[in-house]
RNA sequence: GGGCGGUUAGCUCAGUAGGUCAGAGCGCUGGUCUCACAUACCAGAGGUCGGAGGUUCAACUCCUCCACCGCCUACCA
């Protein structure tokens, strides 16, 4: 007999054996001289700072199951993995770093720090990377790539050169989100909004002329600081004749211009607006239309600026009480009101967001975003699941301009220098050795850096060599597949679209997998101060990389987001030790003979091969059709059920006796063949999800060259299929799960001896005679008689199923009274059954509207259930007999 | 304010293009250590598919309204 492995299945063993093996042999490399059909995915690259959450976790899986399926299916595949510098965020690990020590970035001066930063790269930035490879993920890792490499540096440079060359990048004053903690300006979608508990303070602007005032209602009474006019809505007959006087800013002086502008909604607050320009985006804007003056009174750390007066030196919120309270003491405090409302935070640090005025660089999105609108409307990339385009839609139509510029020290420095002489500016890829203008070499490079995002929007062509024209370039853009989640649908996904079609003239990918969002067991976003979040790693190391992969693509159904509990893998890790077992059984059950030669689909074979055979070849087609349709959660499924409940369950448990006790060694022999079969065809369409457990079957099962990586993904063969074994099968699983359901109810202990009468119609007689053995083996019958012209036994338990009749022999005394009793029950459901059908049936719109095939079904079924009803009102009229005497 | 999504067995969820789709896993109940597996095997209970209308011969599946929950987004201070 053959090989023997271990009992239980020890995953960490594995993991630990098969992953430096797979690095070892080069498995993971791309190579595009190979040439062939290309598959390609740029992973998202994660952020240096990042440790493994289980965003990631998904993420990858999926990825991996992409690249696994196409490496074995024959194409030549190119999984690109690196990390981002995610600026604000390491600058900020840093800096904390820093503090510690006592120190702020600005001792160590720019140079210094940044080396800092880079120093703390090369020690931390590495671990997410260690990370995803316990995941199992089979990236090319001799591509590895940084943003902030030489090579994507190079870039960025170029990308931002030939844009402000085109015109699409800019310099200027303009409002944008300060994060006054990071010092730095933020674009739009890095501010997260949230609800905030504050109050309406309604203040009173006396008019410069005559008595009387002006009411506004305000959040940020701060800000009235750099109030440079009063705004109310041109329709409002409340104020109409006030437009074009002047009132006096309260605790400043100040004249302010009362103005119309339809902004205002006269039904909010008094319907009327103090109008800060410097401090809000809306009020900016009514500033540009009125050609008001621009007044900031809050610095870069949040303090109020000497503009303030009075109160110059106070931070904001200090600022905010003071002002209240000097408004209250003259009286011009009209009222205070509760009031809910949205606060800007900066996404990196939580800090409230000021809205400040401030000079900035922007790219010029909107005609951009024109061509990658149409890339999705034309369909040259399709967005699965397709509701995510409305999405990518939305927001690609109402876009602003995009704030690029940030004042932090760590990322690509804007390629751009201001020449001391002339205060001309030079752009240009390479470092000016003098003003493009006047020819000064005096010349000092802008110290802002770029947005994270920039690189970010390049990375499916700089990762391949961009601007270089490199093979890898030509061979594998555009990618085939990105996966991410929603919430960078806008940040990433869309920005490398446009810079995509805008460099390449080609769409990054053509294919966007959105994923779900991976939440704790009651739907709550994982996180840290919640004190919900699960480690993948330590789900890996309870149960195991293949189960935690293979539950992650079991949820990961398309549309809902996935609830995870550690409860909910070990039912997949049980699933894996359930492989592992039968894995071990086919081996403990194999001649010499069969592992010598090559498996041969021809040939005549008894119906349990043929049924096997025909149900592997079903689940195959499915699995390829829902990988290629993303849908993960179906594909994880069919595997599932196959090998558990078809092949483990029924297939197994049917071959036994004939492993055991042969009647001829060739059958043995060629019933091995197909066990062993359809168990490699399993491992090889399961390898994607599960890489560890199903290598280490592979190479315990003498005779397998090289890694499973290596073969082929299988495909279904059409003619191994075959409805009629199927559809015998299924009766004969019946009649078995009679057998076992009148046991059951009748509390007989599975030791105990059984006999067993089968009264068919004469039609189904030939089959049940023929798999006499198999009744008896999985219906654990002792004595079993197969005979359609039978009558029926005295002492009996009875059922029908699928009209062949089942009696149960006891040697005891049968409660007659029971039975009969059970028998009347069981009818009466399916009379209730009957009925139910017969009013279809008796419907005359659905016989006469509804499609043949369904009127023929429903025909059917009415047949079956007389015929059912009929035998059991027979069984009833035998018992009374039997009663009578 | 706008948009989107969810509401199916005790729990977590499937149900892809209206008619064997009322399902799975876990949990539960009863019975088994049957020579691969107790991380297992066998059997079973349990849902008028959120509510109300409508379309249709036929609706969990399409339409309308309502309720609750969640998310995204926005220039009502």
């Amino acid at each position: 007999m053959g090989t023997q492995i271990p009992k239980t299945f020890d995953p960490k063993k594995i993991e630990q054996k098969w992953y430096p093996y797979w690095e070892r042999e080069g498995l993971f490399k791309a190579n595009p001289e190979k040439g062939g059909r290309a598959y390609s995915i740029v992973i998202p690259p994660p952020n240096v700072t990042g440790s493994l959450h289980m965003g990631h976790a998904l993420n990858n899986t999926l990825q991996d199951i992409c690249i696994r399926y196409r490496r074995m299916d024959g194409f030549n595949v190119l999984w690109m993995p690196g990390t981002d510098h995610a600026g604000i965020a390491t600058q900020n690990v840093v800096e904390k770093q820093l503090a510690a020590e006592g120190l702020t970035r600005h001792d160590l001066g720019r140079e210094e720090f940044i080396k800092r930063v880079w120093k703390w790269k090369e020690i931390y930035g590495g671990q997410i990377i260690h990370q995803l490879k316990r995941l199992g993920a089979s990236c090319d890792w001799s591509r590895e790539r940084f943003t902030m490499d030489e090579g994507l540096s190079r870039a960025v440079r170029e990308v931002f050169v030939r844009l402000y060359m085109d015109g699409l990048i800019y310099k200027g004053d303009y409002i944008i989100n300060w994060c006054p903690r990071c010092s730095t300006a933020l674009s739009d979608l890095e501010v997260e909004h949230q609800e905030h508990a504050s109050h309406l303070y309604y203040v009173q602007y006396p008019l410069s002329q005559g008595s009387g005032g002006i009411t506004v209602a305000t959040t940020r009474p701060e800000t009235m600081l750099g109030d440079t006019a009063v705004a109310v809505n041109p329709e409002d007959e409340r104020y109409r004749e006030l437009v074009g006087l002047q009132c006096i800013l309260p605790l400043v002086g100040r004249a302010l211009p009362i103005i119309a502008d339809p902004y205002v909604e006269p039904g909010f607050g008094t319907g009327a607006l103090k109008i800060t320009p410097a401090h809000d985006p809306n009020d900016f804007e009514i500033g540009i239309r009125h050609g008001l003056e621009k007044l900031r009174v809050i610095d870069e750390t949040g303090r109020m600026n000497q503009e303030a007066g009075a109160f110059a030196g106070l931070d904001r919120e200090e600022c905010r009480k003071e002002v209240v309270e000097a408004l209250k003491q003259k009286g011009l405090l009209v009222k205070v009101e509760p009031y809910t409302h949205k606060v800007g935070h900066c996404q990196r640090c939580g800090t409230v967001i000021e809205p400040t005025l401030s000079k900035q660089w922007f790219v010029k999105v909107e005609p951009l975003a024109k061509e990658a609108i149409r890339a999705v409307r034309e369909g040259r990339i399709r967005i699965i699941p397709g509701k995510w385009e409305n999405d990518y839609f939305a927001w690609m139509e109402n876009i602003r301009d995009w704030c690029i510029s940030r004042q932090i020290w760590w990322g690509h420095r804007i390629p751009a220098w201001y020449c001391l002489e002339c205060g001309a500016l030079t752009v240009a890829s390479q470092d000016p050795s003098a003003c493009s203008s006047c020819g000064s070499p005096a010349l000092e490079q802008e110290s802002d850096v770029l947005d994270t995002w920039f690189s970010s929007a390049l990375w499916p062509f700089s990762t391949l060599g961009w601007p270089e024209r490199t093979r890898e370039l030509e061979f594998y853009y555009p990618t085939s597949l990105l996966v991410t989640g929603f919430d960078i649908l806008t940040f990433w996904v869309a920005r490398m679209i446009m810079m995509g079609l805008k460099f390449m003239g080609e769409v990054p990918f053509r294919h966007v997998y959105i994923h779900a969002l991976v939440r704790d067991i009651e739907g709550r976003k994982m996180s840290k101060s919640l004190g919900n979040v699960i480690d993948p790693l330590e789900v890996i190391e309870q149960y195991g990389a293949d189960a935690f992969r293979f539950a992650l693509a079991a949820f990961a159904a398309q549309g809902r987001d996935i609830k995870l509990s550690m409860e909910r893998v070990e039912g997949y890790r049980n699933f894996m030790n359930k492989l592992w077992n039968a894995a071990r059984f086919v081996l403990m059950n194999l001649d010499q003979e069969v592992l010598g030669e090559p498996f041969s689909f021809e040939g005549n074979r008894p119906l349990v091969e043929r049924w096997i055979l025909s149900r592997l070849t079903r689940t195959l087609t499915e699995v390829r059709e829902h990988l290629d349709a993303y849908r993960f959660n179906e594909a994880a499924g069919a595997i599932y059920q196959f090998l558990w409940h078809e092949y483990c369950d029924w297939f197994l448990e049917w071959i036994k006796p004939s492993l055991y006790r042969p009647s001829h060694p060739s059958e043995k022999q060629r019933t091995q063949a197909v066990m062993l079969e359809v168990l490699l065809q399993v491992l090889k369409v399961l390898h994607p999800f599960a890489p560890f457990i199903t290598e280490e079957i592979w190479h315990s099962i003498p005779g397998r060259d090289g890694s499973i990586m290596n073969a082929s993904f299988p495909l279904p063969r059409p003619e191994l299929l075959d409805q009629k074994a199927e559809a015998e099968v299924q009766l004969l699983q019946a009649v078995v799960g009679g057998i076992r359901n009148l046991r059951a109810e009748m509390g007989i202990p599975p030791g105990a001896q059984l006999n067993v009468v089968l009264i068919p119609p004469a039609g189904l007689e030939a089959l049940l005679k023929e798999h006499q053995e198999m009744i008896c083996t999985l219906g654990r019958v002792k004595d079993l008689l197969v005979d359609s012209k039978a009558s029926r036994p005295p002492m009996a338990v009875y059922s029908v199923s699928e009209t062949v009749e089942i009696h149960l022999l006891l040697h005891g005394v049968l409660e007659l009274e029971k039975e009969q009793e059970r028998l009347i029950r069981e009818k009466e459901e399916i009379e209730r059954e009957l009925e139910a059908v017969r009013a279809k049936l008796a419907n005359q719109g659905f016989v006469q509207k509804a499609p043949a095939q369904v009127v023929e079904r429903v025909r059917s079924k009415a047949l079956d259930l007389e015929r059912k009803s009929r035998k059991l009102a027979e069984g009833i009229q035998r018992l009374k007999d039997v009663v009578r005497g």
